[in-house]
Parts: C-alpha cells; sequence; structure tokens
RNA sequence: CGGGGAGUGGCGCAGCUUGGUAGCGCGCAGCGUUCGGGACGCUGAGGCCGAGGGUUCAAGUCCCUCCUCCCCGACCA
C-alpha cells in the first residue's frame, strides 16, 4: 500500500493518536474501535455499546449473511431470550459445556422465581423444545430457521467485538430427516460462512472440522472457518455443526417418517456473531486507523471538494454532482464541511476506513478529473470525470483484492509446517501463526500436544494426510493446524 | 480468576511522595483570516478529581471497601 509523502511532524502527532499496530496491537486494536467511534464502553463489565458507525458495519454483515442464508432456503423467526432451567439441563454435555458463563434469572416482579430463568448463551434448548411441537411428520421437514439476536455469556475476560458479555449474532437452526441431510446442511452453511468471509469481508480463513475437544457441547461434528490475526492467534469466526439426534432426542423431535416408523430428527446449528467484525478490524486495519473492505465500509466513497480560490462555488457544485453521480453505484458520502481542512478529512476518513477518496480542487474542475484515491492497494490517480460510473467500482473492487491479497500472503506465509511435537512447541512458541502437523486424531496425542505447546487444535482440512502422527509416530489420519486462539 | 497498571473538563495528561483557592495541550463556542495531507489569531465556555465510607480544622492528595478500563496469564463453542 502506498503511503503519501509523509511528513514528520504528522506522523509523530499521528502515532500519538494510534499506537502502533505492530508494536502495540492490543492497544492498537482498543483505540480504533473507540477512534473510529464504532463502540465505546458502558459501566457494566464486558458490555459495549455500539456506536452508529459500528452498527452500520453490523448491519451490512447481517444484510450480506442474510441474504445467503435466504438463498439457501432459510428463514428468520424470534425465539425467547429467557429459557428454563429444566430445558437447559436435558443434554447433558451442553449443560456441562455452558454452565459456566450462563447469567440466570432468579428474581422477577419483587418475586423469587419457581424455576430459575437462564439468559440465554444459545438456543438449541428453547429451540429444540418448539421443534419437537412442530414436527410431526417426515413432510414437516426439513425446517430451516435462523434467527438475529442477541446471547449473554458470563465471560472472564472481554475485548470489544472479539469476547462480551452480551453479544449480537445469527443462529440457524435446521432439523432434517436424515443423518445425511443434517451433515450436508452443516456443510453447506460453513460454505456459507467461508463464502461471506473471502468476498464481502476479505478474510482468507482456514475451513474444515472441529476435533472432538474443540466440538460446540452436545454436537456429533463441529465445522469452524479459522482466521489468522496479526498478533498470529487464530480468531474463529464461524462455527457450524451437526447435532445428530443428540437434541432431537433431549427434546423428543420425533416424525413419522414415510415407512410409517416414528423417527428422531437429526438437527443442525450454525452461528456467526459481531466478532467477524472485530476479526475484519484486526485483518485489514494499519497505522492509520480502519481499513474497512468495500462491501461492510458504510460509506464506500468519500467526496472531499478543496474549497479555494475563486472558483469554489464550481468546486462545491461539481463534487455535488459527482457525490450524486457516484452514489447511484456506491454508497457515498460528500464531506462539504468548511471548518475542517482537506487534509483533516483525508485523515480522519482514513481512520474510519472508507475505502476510497474521491477528492475534487479548481484544478481538477479545469481538466474535467477527479482525484481517486484508495485506501489500499495503490496510490492516488486522476480519473476523468465522466467515466466515474465505471472507474469507481473498478477502485473498489480493486481494494477489496488487494485486501484478501494481503492477508492470503499474510495467511500462507504465517503456516509453518511441523513433523514432530518439539517442532510443533517451537513453532507455537514463535507465535508465527498456525502450526500445520499431521496426526493420528488420538486423545492422548491431542492433550499431549495441547500441554506442551500451549496451543489448541483449530481445524481439521480435508487435506490428505501423509507421514507418522507428530505425537505418537503411528499412521497419520488427518492434516491439523493448531494455534493459539482467542 | 491470578499478577501488574490506570480512572482528574469531550480526548490525552500533570498535580498525590510532603493535605491548604484544580492546571496544561488538544478539542469545543464566537469573530476574522485560511483551505491540494491533521491551518492561524483574538475572545470565551466547560471539572461535585470513578463511587461510597473513614482520618483531619481542611482530602484530587492519606486509609478502607466497591465499580470500571487496560496489559500479561489462566479460563472460555
Amino acid at each position: 500500500m502506498s503511503r503519501p509523502a509523509a511528513r514528520p511532524d504528522d506522523e509523530r502527532e499521528f502515532v500519538k493518536e494510534i499506537p502502533s499496530k505492530a508494536e502495540h496491537f492490543s492497544d492498537w486494536y482498543t483505540a480504533v474501535v473507540l477512534k473510529a467511534e464504532l463502540a465505546d464502553y458502558y459501566p457494566v463489565r464486558g458490555c459495549i455499546v455500539v456506536r452508529p458507525y459500528g452498527y452500520t458495519i453490523w448491519e451490512l454483515i447481517q444484510q450480506g449473511l442474510d441474504r445467503r442464508f435466504k438463498a439457501t432456503g432459510h428463514v428468520n423467526a424470534y425465539f425467547p431470550l429467557f429459557i428454563p432451567q429444566s430445558f437447559f439441563e436435558r443434554e447433558k454435555e451442553h449443560v456441562e459445556g455452558f454452565a459456566p458463563e450462563v447469567a440466570w434469572v432468579t428474581r422477577g416482579g419483587g418475586e423469587e422465581l419457581s424455576e430459575p430463568l437462564a439468559v440465554r448463551p444459545t438456543s438449541e434448548t428453547a429451540i429444540g423444545h418448539m421443534y419437537a411441537r412442530w414436527i410431526r411428520s417426515y413432510r414437516d421437514l426439513p425446517v430451516l430457521i435462523n434467527q438475529w439476536c442477541n446471547v449473554v455469556r458470563w465471560e472472564k475476560a472481554t475485548r470489544p467485538f472479539l469476547r462480551t458479555m452480551e453479544f449480537l449474532w445469527q443462529e440457524g437452526h435446521t432439523a432434517h430427516r436424515t443423518a445425511e441431510e443434517a451433515e450436508a446442511e452443516a456443510r453447506q452453511m460453513l460454505g456459507v460462512y467461508r463464502d461471506f468471509a473471502e468476498t464481502d469481508a476479505a478474510i482468507p480463513v482456514l475451513a474444515g472440522r472441529k476435533p472432538e475437544s474443540e466440538k460446540f457441547p452436545g454436537a456429533e461434528r463441529s465445522y469452524t472457518i479459522e482466521a489468522l490475526m496479526p498478533d498470529g492467534q487464530a480468531l474463529q469466526s464461524g462455527t457450524s455443526h451437526n447435532l445428530g439426534q443428540n437434541f432431537a432426542r433431549a427434546f423428543d423431535i420425533k416424525f413419522l417418517d414415510s415407512d410409517n416408523v416414528e423417527k428422531h430428527a437429526y438437527t443442525t446449528s450454525w452461528g456467526v456473531s459481531w466478532r467477524l467484525l472485530g476479526g475484519m478490524l484486526m485483518v485489514h486495519g494499519d497505522d492509520r486507523g480502519l481499513v474497512l473492505p468495500p462491501a461492510l465500509a458504510p460509506f464506500q466513497v468519500v467526496v472531499v471538494p478543496i474549497l479555494t480560490g475563486p472558483k469554489r462555488d464550481d468546486v462545491l457544485a461539481a463534487a455535488r454532482e459527482v457525490a450524486r453521480r457516484v452514489g447511484a453505484v456506491a454508497r457515498t458520502r460528500l464531506d462539504d464541511r468548511v471548518e475542517v481542512t482537506p487534509g483533516w478529512k483525508y485523515n480522519d476518513w482514513e481512520m474510519r476506513g472508507v475505502p476510497l477518496r474521491l477528492e475534487i480542487g479548481p484544478r481538477d474542475l479545469a481538466q474535467q478529473q477527479v482525484v481517486l484515491a484508495p485506501r489500499a492497494g495503490g496510490g492516488k490517480q486522476g480519473v476523468p470525470m465522466s467515466g466515474l460510473e465505471q472507474s469507481v467500482p473498478e477502485a473498489l473492487a480493486a481494494v477489496r483484492r488487494a485486501l484478501f491479497d494481503q492477508a492470503k500472503m499474510y495467511l500462507d506465509a504465517h503456516i509453518v509446517a511441523a513433523r514432530s511435537l518439539a517442532e510443533v512447541v517451537e513453532a507455537v512458541a514463535g507465535r508465527r501463526g498456525f502450526v500445520r502437523a499431521v496426526w493420528c486424531g488420538a486423545e492422548a496425542c491431542e492433550q499431549a500436544i495441547r500441554r506442551q505447546s500451549g496451543a489448541s487444535p483449530r481445524v481439521i482440512t480435508e487435506e490428505a494426510a501423509d507421514g507418522p502422527c507428530v505425537a505418537c509416530g503411528a499412521q497419520a489420519r488427518e492434516v491439523v493446524y493448531f494455534a493459539r486462539a482467542y
């Protein structure tokens, strides 16, 4: 990415406002979230207020995902925030997995409740209960429902978007006639997540199956997309679970099949939270602030008129006209404020991550051009005013491509192959990213690697395994990627 | 949850050791000059010093409790 000729004074001032991403990553993250007005703190631990600019990004994430959910046959519904304790305890692994982080309501209206209500940490149980009422026949299947909602998990350490006590997400819950259908659904949604992450968010991911120990509590198989953050840690960015018949048995989700035999349904669940937003900030941002992929940028284009000289009014009129025309092909904002200078606006919009800036001044007006300044992937260039309907979308596409390519190069460069346990330990210690290994998949081997390296197995891909297990030396069955994780 | 750090106008900080009228920079408001990478001048507004208790003639400053945030670790689909 090219940066304009910088003057030392400005650089120093800038660094004062936003810490270096490379040197103070955590501080950098917090600073950009606050300064770009994505979110703010609230006096309850672990809770954030999502401000309009941040919420608009979330809405764009919602739209991108929702469009894909609808295209794959899903519909939206809404289930309640409160879950009776008794529901919650029906699935053994589920209750054990979530017990430590569930918030309970025990009083209401001034009286002790006869049965405590869980504030949902996820809704498999509530939805399972309802599916049992709704499903009678194989003709009722599949049920393909998604809900957009909030959930609460009593986390010990929190960070804006990445781990908050209350967070927004979507959770899809489906019920199927056969195991094969459920498995296909879980895999399909993993594919949807991958497509969204890589296309709209421009984040390359490793996609695959979760090892046993990392499965969702109560799931038969869990799938995940894992992204690599600049500090070398993995971020689980979306998960999809094949729940088999576990929840159907726990909640009596049964149907009469065409052979007149009553059977338990097969269910799935899958979710993406606003954590993905946090991941996107970390992956693409730089020392100047945010860099938003065009698909998820509240403003894809900002038009900055240079209001000076005798042609001032003409420049403003031209800028308005450009903003109007570009507004037809991209989300566009005209920044015609007179109280701040153009340079201030450049820095401000760069900090907020706007992918493309158009500058129009008296010189441009004379040449019937605008200066096009992409936030990433190239330097400023003048383009003819007449062709903006083509050049702007092209420039936005180039920004997306540059962001993805840059992140992909980083990901590829930070996958270290390890052929022994010692190499796994060494690679993890270097915080270089993912450590690729082959293993036999045995629990003992996994635990050994975990203990000695401090890293967890993030994802098992479908690559063919070759050679001996890094832990025990037996014939390896799978390719697994280890990393420290968020 | 353990270790460490912090909370003082909107933001960033000083003041606390040694108690005695709350300061600086930026920002903000008005006016004027400016405007192609964070402009400048003049004038001005704005703070029960995170909360509660205690010591004292007197607390931003000393003591106790609590809350929130940050960093490292542990924990965590």
